[in-house]
DNA sequence: TTTTGTGAAGCGCTTCACAGCT
DNA sequence: AGCTGTGAAGCGCTTCACAAAA
């Protein structure tokens, strides 16, 4: 999204196609799907796309116009490397807070949002509305305290432990496997 | 692949699908293309899926026989904790270095193998025949990073910076954007 | 009887090709 | 002339449904 930012200069699908790798031909029939901007009136003319129209059209398209809260649970390395991305480039997304079952770590960590200890989760998910996890414990932790968030209110996931979680048909799931992404590198590069 | 050493027994797609989230469906279709075991024989019977059987010869059709080392570029939060995933689940895929610009990093950090300065980066590369690369550096060293991944003939970066990188087409790439996984679940639970 | 193996249908994304707008 | 917008075709993966094998 960073890249809309460019300028006010209308972008030409084959510039995005550049910025993003998708083609210029998806990238036309995405935006086309968008059904305009919030008056119906098409994003596109023959100059190219004007970033502060096409902006809010998606924004409004895939309701990402609301701002989301999330945490991250686990503050291991993993965790504490999300919890210190600084401002970072969540647009639309607030980092409200960090869980860990070890007390020593959610004092002694430096952190830009308030730490807890994990028996807090579903007073504080609750408390402050928040939605997402990003979900940073060990594999052998993770269907617990999976479940745990899955009590606690949670709406998604992201998972990072290398484990398939089973949660309630109300939680939505995506996984980072980097083993995954290893073994599509190898079969790529064959 | 980890969960192919359950045992000796067989395994039903049903349980596959329960041990990895793909539909029972979706396993034995994908089996199926694997065109059986190296003397063509089915791999299944109606007991399930023998391991043994299975596991060579899904590596075979994959490419996954090699044995491949990778490598860790970047010792800030998010590469530390891939240095020490301990033995890890990433079959098949050997780490065998780490590279940081900070020499502090390279010298104080301890880790299960060995870490370099990373002016090392082509030298220790080839020496190692390292092929893939976890590219864990701030955004706005990525691309730099990649470069010179790419002139020290890595073959595949999976980069975990919120940045589309420009490499020849050599290197493979697959992107982990958690800013896109955080989208993609605030579309699904909306 | 349980489970595989597989044609057929379904689905979503991508590519093609080009009419139409500016 | 240049670029969008879009029907139509293509493609790959998933799901369905069921005959065949153990």
């Amino acid at each position: 999204m960073r890249i809309l930012e460019h300028s006010g200069e209308p972008l030409t699908s084959a510039q995005i196609e550049a910025l993003t790798g998708w083609s210029s031909n998806t990238i036309r029939k995405d935006i086309s799907y968008l059904g305009g901007d919030e008056t119906g009136a098409a994003v596109g003319s023959s100059s190219g796309y004007a970033p502060e129209v096409l902006l809010p059209a998606i924004s409004r398209a895939l309701g990402l116009d609301r701002r989301r809260k999330f945490c991250v649970v686990g503050l291991g390395r993993l965790g504490s490397a999300y919890l210190n991305s600084g401002t970072m480039e969540f647009g639309g997304f607030e980092l409200a807070a960090g869980f860990d079952t070890n007390v020593n770590r959610t004092e002694i960590l430096k952190s830009p949002v308030p730490l807890y200890p994990a028996y807090k989760m579903g007073e504080v998910i609750g408390r402050f509305e928040i939605e997402i996890a990003l979900l940073c414990v060990p594999a052998e932790n993770a269907q617990a305290a999976a479940e745990k968030l899955a009590a606690s209110g949670i709406r998604g996931i992201v998972n990072f432990a290398p484990q398939v979680l089973t949660v309630p048909p109300s939680v939505a799931v995506r996984n980072v496997y980097v083993a995954d992404e290893l073994r599509a590198l190898a079969i790529a590069i064959n």
